[in-house]
DNA sequence: TCCGCTATATATCAATTTGATATATTTTTA
DNA sequence: TAAAAATATATCAAATTGATATATAGCGGA
């Protein structure tokens, strides 16, 4: 899914600007499994726009930038439907530098190893927390609902995971040694 | 975590190829964490090569191309620890286009919800088996193993949601018709 | 009160990454 | 035995990222 088309998803929930599809992929409904910057989100507003898959008012403010608000046509909903059912999703994309650094856990101090696990444990809980407030909301559809669910369900496995390997994985911290060419003597 | 870091972690366990490289992405044991394809890491071992980050042995080969195998050097395992301890790690980038469907669940057809999530729970189902067979292998460090089992909890997490929500998200779907401009009739 | 920080708001752009394509041989499957 | 998949590197246009620029309003602390 380019980034075209997951702005028109986002315009499906109501009209809104560059700056408001940008909040819902970093705080929003959106923001567990989609990203996009305003050097992707405004090019592609543009793109959009000429395409006739949405339209463009502008609001003027005082002394403020001209709130641009888009709004998805009717071009644009067949649009995203083909897209949503042209092929089976592809798998999840993934970059987890958590990941990537727990990894090599043991060729790091248990320091530095709790201190990365504390913050991660601490980002879960307060994104559950939000997650939660929204869930709360009503006049939402069903699937809205249910995705929702899902992000919560996984960021409480990654929680609870952490939370039941914390001590594991600081234990493990500081065993191995630069294993390059010193190991070769 | 850029694309060169990323190689430097997969030669931390071996010497390996571009495309060898790629093979831990794809299904080795980075698959549920990092990304990358032939596009990026060719590029990155070249510069990595010329920052003697790695070394580059060319094995000739009859009739083939040349496999070119890569080691990290002292200056690129340097490179990787200090990257490694830069700054506590940047949120997961997580991009579901299976999640996007789903949202969108109650303007789709029954049929189609069914046929992505069945899909996924076969592709889950799969990962796991996979992943399973990995971690009984030995000679293996406890990060790695205990990043291994972050990755099965999380995909255990994400099947089991699809399994006991599969009815919920085919029951909804068909509910909303276009909400476009016919709605506002 | 003044300074810095955060939020609102759009825009640009170099650098990086993606995804597709090209090439060529061996091995496996049907 | 023929087709498909795996091995192996390489390139490149197009898309995306991440940083920066520009401007104003509002809020909290020294």
């Amino acid at each position: 899914m380019d980034i075209k088309t997951t702005c028109l998803g986002v315009l499906m929930l109501g009209d809104a600007s560059g700056y408001e599809i940008r909040k819902s992929f970093e705080e929003g409904p959106f923001s567990h499994f989609a990203e996009g910057g305003f050097g992707s989100i405004y090019p592609a507003l543009t793109k959009l726009t000429k395409e006739g898959l949405v339209t463009c008012t502008a609001h003027q403010q005082e002394k403020r930038p001209a709130k641009k608000v888009y709004h998805i046509t009717d071009a644009g909903w067949s649009h995203l439907e083909a897209a949503m059912r042209e092929k089976i999703p592809s798998e999840d994309k993934i970059k987890s530098d958590l990941l990537f650094v727990l990894f090599f856990a043991d060729w790091q101090s248990p320091d530095w190893i709790a201190r990365v696990i504390d913050a991660r444990i601490a980002y879960y809980r307060e994104k559950l927390d939000h997650m939660a407030e929204c869930g709360t909301q009503f006049e939402k559809t069903m699937g809205r609902s249910l995705v929702l669910g899902f992000g919560m369900a996984v960021y409480q496995a990654s929680l609870d995971y952490l939370v039941a390997n914390r001590e594991a994985f600081i234990a493990v911290a500081g065993y191995a040694k630069s294993p390059l060419s010193s190991a070769a003597e």
